[in-house]
DNA sequence: CCCCCCCC
């Protein structure tokens, strides 16, 4: 098929990658990569693109990531046709060569790839690599600053200029540790407090902002001096041209933002107010993550998220053990369309604040992950941002599914309140359990609570090695040769973990039952997690005994799982332990509340 | 060079 019949802009990469400029340049689309990430995180994906002029094809081009939807939302597409309205020539370090990548910040798709449905014309692929004659586009814009470029060669941006100057600046995607000389044009979305700091590296204060133009986003902080010399002059809101940063790799750990580097100011930082065509910069930029995934992040996490707020606290004041600092903090309750709930802990000023009534939509970015009693939670922090009601696609989007569909009644709440976990199963005795006959049901499981006592923990068979296939957790067969056999994967394997299964009978003042408990539960009872048991099995056996021994009159609040099942062919009931509480005084007279204040409700209700 | 972000 001729190339032209889309009008595929032929010729034009390769000027491009000359450093000529080219508006508005038609190229196909013939593919992408989701490049590796480097510390494994998820949500920091960058796309790069396999590009057709029709007759050069270059796979050295990268969306912008705020364009990722595109790929995401299969709009960009294989053999799609696309305008690009802006785009970048920058110079990376590849492996000590230089390479010339083309980043793409605008594109517009104009004929959906399935219409084409083929590659146009027969393209051949581009050298990548910076040549002796691309110098001379360096010389026709002025920019020889030696073996790193320093700035693009070509670009087509209204708002990368200087007023009428004509001192370009670089998109913060195009930013590298291999290059000094730029000028970003960006907007502060968030600043932090100054904070001081003193540890045995010495001491001092720092602050941090986040910085983002249409290319992508960047945190930059500043130490000592700069503070006092810049906190002052940065607004949030307000558009900076900023210069002279070093770069380094941005530290995962602490920083969310969709970059692999940040930076830090020097003494030769620059910055200056900017008023002219500020428009052109974005506002916040968000990377949503659905409820339901939270579930799957790990503690300390930092997250962007979107939900509807369905209930809020009252604000609590709390006192920090170690410090005895006050804080006040409120939680709130979001949901989202995946159907999850997860509770949202606001602090000081932002959480007096709060207002959650008429189901407002809150977005945060930055938010962090925290575990309490087996569940997962949010929390802000000095670096998070919250937007109320966002005017956000997103969000209203989301509205619209909460007032036509909304959350279904077994919405799954992720989060666990203070004291008595997840225990909303009625709270029984065993006396009350046999009374409602539960777990004799076919099956159908009955799950209650019970506060009960270990009466006897065996520690026979308690714990195995198992399968190091975290979905397999099969008892492997130790052959003795340092080499165990999983006969459910049917492989051998150098290593194992240790499991718990801990068989146990627990009672009440009105009865007892043998239960089992499994590897998190289990290793709450012994206080120890199985690594270390297994561990301790083989180098202490005594010790080993002695940690089931003092399991013994242990007093916890169990919720428990009862189920039918045929066993030598007689039905039983088999308990299983799905949560496992201590039983402290709080969690004691909390239930002990619930369950009088129920009483009374039923009370009142066969009074009437 | 910070990296603390609190409580149940």
């Amino acid at each position: 098929m001729s190339a032209n019949m889309y009008g595929l802009t032929e010729g034009a990469l390769e000027k491009i990658m000359k450093g000529v400029d080219v508006d508005k340049p038609v190229f196909q689309m013939l593919g992408y990569k989701k490049l590796p990430n480097k510390d494994g995180t998820i949500g920091n994906d960058r796309y790069r693109l396999l590009v057709s002029d029709g007759k050069n094809m270059n796979s050295f081009t990268m969306l912008a990531t705020q364009l990722n939807h595109l790929i995401e939302n299969n709009i960009l597409t294989e053999y799609a046709i696309c305008k690009v309205s802006n785009y970048h020539l920058s110079s990376v370090n590849s492996g000590g060569k230089e390479k010339r990548v083309i980043l793409i910040m605008g594109i517009e798709v104009t004929t959906p790839g399935s219409k084409v449905g083929c590659k146009l014309g027969n393209p051949t692929n581009i050298e990548s690599k910076s040549e002796a004659d691309s110098t001379t586009a360096d010389k026709s814009t002025g920019q020889t600053t030696g073996r790193y470029q320093t700035n693009g060669t070509a670009q087509r941006s209204n708002s990368n200029n200087y007023g009428s100057s004509d001192i370009s600046t670089t998109p913060i995607a195009a930013l590298s540790p291999y290059q000094n000389k730029w000028v970003i044009k960006v907007r502060v979305t968030n600043k932090s407090p100054i904070r001081t700091w003193s540890n045995s590296r010495g001491e001092g204060k720092v602050f941090s902002m986040d910085l983002i133009d249409e290319s992508g986003e960047i945190r930059c902080t500043a130490f000592r001096d700069m503070c006092d010399k810049f906190y002052d002059m940065l607004e949030i809101g307000n558009v900076y041209y900023i210069s002279r940063c070093q770069l380094k790799a941005a530290n995962k750990q602490f920083n969310s933002l969709k970059n692999d580097y940040e930076m830090t100011m020097t003494n030769d930082t620059e910055i200056v107010p900017c008023h002219e065509n500020i428009e052109d910069i974005p506002t916040l930029q968000f990377n949503f993550c659905s409820i339901s995934q939270v579930e799957n992040k790990e503690r300390n996490d930092i997250i962007d998220v979107l939900g509807v707020v369905t209930t809020f606290n009252d604000v609590q004041h709390i006192v920090k053990r170690n410090t005895g600092q006050e804080f006040v903090k409120r939680d709130i309750n979001i949901v989202d369309d995946s159907n999850a709930m997860v509770s949202v802990t606001l602090w000081g000023k932002q959480a007096e604040d709060f207002d959650g009534s008429n189901n407002p939509i809150i977005a945060i970015k930055g938010a962090r992950i925290g575990e309490f009693n087996g569940g997962k939670n949010l929390s802000l922090l000095n670096s998070s941002t919250l937007e109320k009601d966002p005017d956000l696609p997103e969000a209203h989007r989301l509205r619209g599914w909460y007032t036509t569909v909304g959350p279904s009644e077994n919405a799954k709440s992720l989060s666990r309140v203070g004291g008595g976990g997840d225990f909303n199963a009625p709270l029984h005795t065993f006396e009350e359990a046999t009374e409602a006959r539960l777990g004799e049901k076919l099956n159908i499981p009955d799950s209650y609570t019970v506060m009960a006592t270990i009466c006897l923990i065996r520690v026979e068979n308690s714990i195995y090695k198992a399968c190091p296939v975290e979905s397999c957790k099969k008892k492997l067969i130790d052959q003795s040769t340092g080499i165990f056999r999983c006969e459910k994967c049917n492989r051998d394997y150098p290593n194992f973990v240790y499991r718990l299964l801990a068989s146990m009978n627990i009672a009440d003042a009105t009865g007892s039952r043998w239960i089992t408990a499994f590897s998190e539960d289990a290793e709450k009872i012994l206080g120890m997690s199985a690594q270390e048991l297994g561990e301790l099995k083989e180098n202490d056996n005594e010790a080993y005994m002695q940690k089931f021994g003092d399991a013994n009159f242990k007093r916890f609040m169990f919720s428990l799982r009862a189920k039918s099942e045929v066993f030598q062919d007689e039905m039983r009931v088999r308990h299983t332990c799905s949560s496992v509480a201590p039983l402290n005084y709080k969690t004691h007279l909390t239930h002990l509340i619930d369950k009088v204040s129920k009483l009374v409700h039923i009370e009142r209700l066969e009074s009437n």
